[in-house]
DNA sequence: TTTAGCTGGACACTTATCGTCCCGCTACAT
DNA sequence: ATGTAGCGGGACGATAAGTGTCCAGCTAAA
C-alpha cells in the first residue's frame, strides 16, 4: 500500500471506516437511484438518522442531489465513485484477499467486493453489477450461456446493461422448475437475461419430484433431449452457491431427501448438486438440468455468492471446482473463508 | 492535486482539518520533546482536554510514547511526519501559495509552512527549523553570515543541528545592542549560532541612542570599523521582519522617534530600517549595523516572518527587497498577504 | 530532600447526536 | 382527475459523547 496512505491511516484511524461507510452509501444510491432515506436505510442496514446525517453531508458536497422522487448521484458523485473504486478495494485489503483466495481455492480469478451482504443488502446489487460486467465481457466470444436460479442470479439480471445487446446470445436455463419462488427460478432468470440483452432463451419446464419412471420418460422427449444437448455446448455457466440446508428447506424437499442431505454431510449446493465439506457430491436432485461434468468442461464459469454466512458453502464447493471458475464474492465471505482455513492450519 | 485525494476530500471534508490538527500536534511534540499536556496545549493554542484527546489517540497509534518526563515521538511517528510532510503542504494549498507569492513579491523562493504562528506559538519553532535547514544548506558555500535579533531569529538558533559543525563559519551581529531584551539581541543570537555550529562570532556592542558626535567618534574606532568592513563581505544575511510600531515601542524609542516613524507611515522594520507601505525607507535608527545596500548585494538573504499580523509588514518590506531574497513564512501570513493584494486589485 | 512537571484517573456539566414523528409536496398509478 | 405511496425537510425530547477541571501518584532533576 502507498506509504502516504499508510501514514494517513496512522494519523486518522477512523478514516477507513468512515470512508467505507460513505462510499458504500454513495454506491448504493447510485445502484438504486432514485431512492429515499427510508428505503436506503433498509438497504444499507443502518438507521434512518445515520443515513440522513450522511446523505446531508453528501448533498452538501454536491455528490448527490435530492429530487422529489428520491436522491440521485450527481456527475461529481460518479467521478468520486470511479476515483475511489480501486483505492477502496486496496485500503480494505480486498486485493490482498483476492490473491490469497486465488491460491487457496486453486482458481484463476477471484473478485471480492466491499462489505458483507449479510449486513448490507445493497451489497448484493453491487455483486450483481460486477458479475454483470464480467459476464458482458464474455459476450463477444461466447454466446451460449447457462444460468441457474436464486436471488443472487436475479441481482445480476437487474444490472445487465441494455446497451450491450446482441441477438446471437442464447441463454439456457440450467435447471428445470423447482419448488422455488417463481421469480428466482432458473427459467425466469434466463428469460430475464435474454430480455435485457436481446438474446434468445431456452427454458426447461420439468416438475420437481417426479417418479423415476416418469423422469426416464421425460428424458426421452425431444424438447428435453435438445436441452441436454445444449448443455454440452455451453460456453459460460453462471451460477450461485447455496447453503445445503437452507436450499433443501426452501425446496420443501421430502423428509427422506432432507435426511439424505443431512446424513451425507452436505454443506453446499450448486445447480442441483449437493457437496460435502470435502467437495464430494453427496446427493443430487433428480430433475433435468446441466450435469456437473458439463459445467466443468465449459470454457468459462462464473460462481457468485456473497455474505459470511456462505463462507463454508463456498469453501466446500471450491474443493473440487474447475480451475477456470471465476468466483465473485464479498468482503464478509472472503474474510470468513480465510479465517476458517487459518484455523484449520493451526490445528 | 491528486484526483484520488480530491475524491477523498469530497467524501470526507472534515479530513483536512483533522489531519492538519493532528499533524501539527505531532510535529510540535517532535520539535519540543519531551513535553507534557499542559505545555503542549499552550504551544498548540488549544485546551488541555483537546490535546489530551489527540495525544491519547497518537499514543494508541504508537506514534508517540509517554515517558515520565513527557511525550516523545516514536520512530513510527517520525516516519509519519516525513511521509505526510509534502502531502500536508499540498493539501493545505501551501505550494500554490508559494507560487503566487513568488511572482507577487518578485523573488525566487518562498517557503510557506502550515498554520499561523499568531494562533499556534509552536509554528514559530517549525519556521525556525526549516529556516535552519535552509541556512545550513548554505554553509558549504558561504561562510560569512550576518544575523539580526528578534524572537524569530532565536527560534532558528534553537533548531540549528549541531552535527553540521564547521569552524570556518563566521557569524556577524548585523546590529549593535539595542534597547531590546538581551536574549533576542543580534549579539546574543549571533553567538548562539556560532555556539551551535562551532563557528566564530563577531559581536558589535554599541549603546543605543548615542549623540551624533559620540556616534561619529565610535565609527572611527578600529573595532567598529572592522565590523563595517565585514558587512561588506557578508555572504548571507538572515533577518526577521517586524511591524514598525511594535518594534518602535519595544525599543523604548524617544517620543520624537516614534513621531517620525508614525508620520512617515512606517509599516515594517528590518535590520534597523523602517519602510512605508511602498517599501521606501522612512527612518533609520542611528546605530551601527549593516547597511541596506550591503544587505542587498549579499549573495543570499533569508527573510523570516510568520503570523497573519505580520502580513502588512512583509508586503511592505518586499516592495523593494532584493530579488535573491528568500522568504520563509507561514500559512497565516501568506493567506493574509494574498487577501490584501487581492483586495487592492479589486479597487 | 524538595520541587516542578509529568501521566492517568475521575467527575460534573455542557454540547452534539440520535431516534422518531409529522408535515407538505410531488410523481405516478389508478 | 384524483388518490396514494414515497419523498425531503423540520422539529424535539432522550441520550450518549465530549469538555473543562481538578487531584493523586510518580519520576527526575535541582
Amino acid at each position: 500500500m502507498d506509504p502516504l496512505t499508510e501514514a494517513q491511516q496512522k494519523l486518522m484511524p477512523e478514516m477507513t471506516e468512515l470512508l467505507k461507510k460513505r462510499y458504500q452509501i454513495l454506491l448504493t444510491i447510485k445502484l438504486e437511484e432514485p431512492i429515499g432515506r427510508r428505503a436506503l436505510s433498509e438497504l444499507a442496514g443502518s438507521t434512518e438518522r445515520e443515513i440522513r446525517k450522511e446523505t446531508d453531508l453528501l448533498r452538501n458536497q454536491q455528490l448527490v442531489v435530492a429530487k422529489s422522487a428520491g436522491m440521485i448521484v450527481s456527475e461529481q458523485g460518479v467521478a468520486v465513485l470511479d476515483a475511489l473504486r480501486d483505492f477502496m478495494r486496496d485500503v480494505s485489503g480486498l486485493i490482498a484477499m483476492e490473491k490469497q483466495l486465488k491460491s487457496l481455492l486453486g482458481i484463476s480469478k477471484v473478485l471480492v467486493l466491499p462489505q458483507d451482504s449479510d449486513d448490507i443488502p445493497a451489497v448484493k446489487s453491487n455483486i450483481g453489477k460486477e458479475a454483470a460486467r464480467l459476464l458482458e465481457a464474455f459476450f463477444p466470444q461466447y454466446k451460449k450461456i447457462a444460468v441457474t436460479g436464486g436471488s443472487t442470479m436475479a441481482a445480476i439480471s437487474k444490472e445487465l446493461s441494455s446497451d450491450k445487446r446482441d441477438s446471437l446470445l442464447q441463454f439456457i436455463a440450467a435447471r428445470g422448475g423447482l419448488g422455488e419462488d417463481v421469480l428466482h427460478q432458473a427459467n425466469t432468470i434466463a428469460s430475464s437475461f435474454a430480455g435485457k440483452t436481446g438474446g434468445s432463451v431456452k427454458t426447461l419446464y420439468l416438475p420437481d419430484h417426479l417418479s423415476e419412471e416418469a423422469y426416464e420418460m421425460m428424458m426421452r422427449e425431444p424438447v428435453i433431449k435438445e436441452m441436454m444437448d445444449l448443455y454440452d455446448q455451453t460456453d459460460v455457466v453462471v451460477h450461485g452457491i447455496g447453503n445445503a440446508e437452507e436450499i433443501a428447506l426452501q425446496r420443501q424437499s421430502s423428509t427422506e431427501e432432507v435426511e439424505r442431505i443431512r446424513s451425507g454431510g452436505a454443506v453446499s449446493e450448486a445447480f442441483g448438486y449437493y457437496f460435502d465439506k470435502e467437495g464430494k457430491v453427496v446427493y443430487r436432485i433428480r430433475t433435468a438440468g446441466i450435469q456437473l461434468e458439463q459445467v466443468q468442461k465449459a470454457p468459462a464459469i462464473l460462481a457468485i455468492a456473497g455474505g459470511r454466512s456462505k463462507a463454508k458453502a463456498i469453501l466446500s464447493y471450491f474443493r473440487n471446482a474447475a480451475p477456470q471458475t471465476i468466483l465473485i464474492t464479498d468482503e464478509g465471505a472472503a474474510q470468513k473463508i480465510l479465517e476458517l482455513t487459518q484455523k484449520q492450519e493451526e490445528i
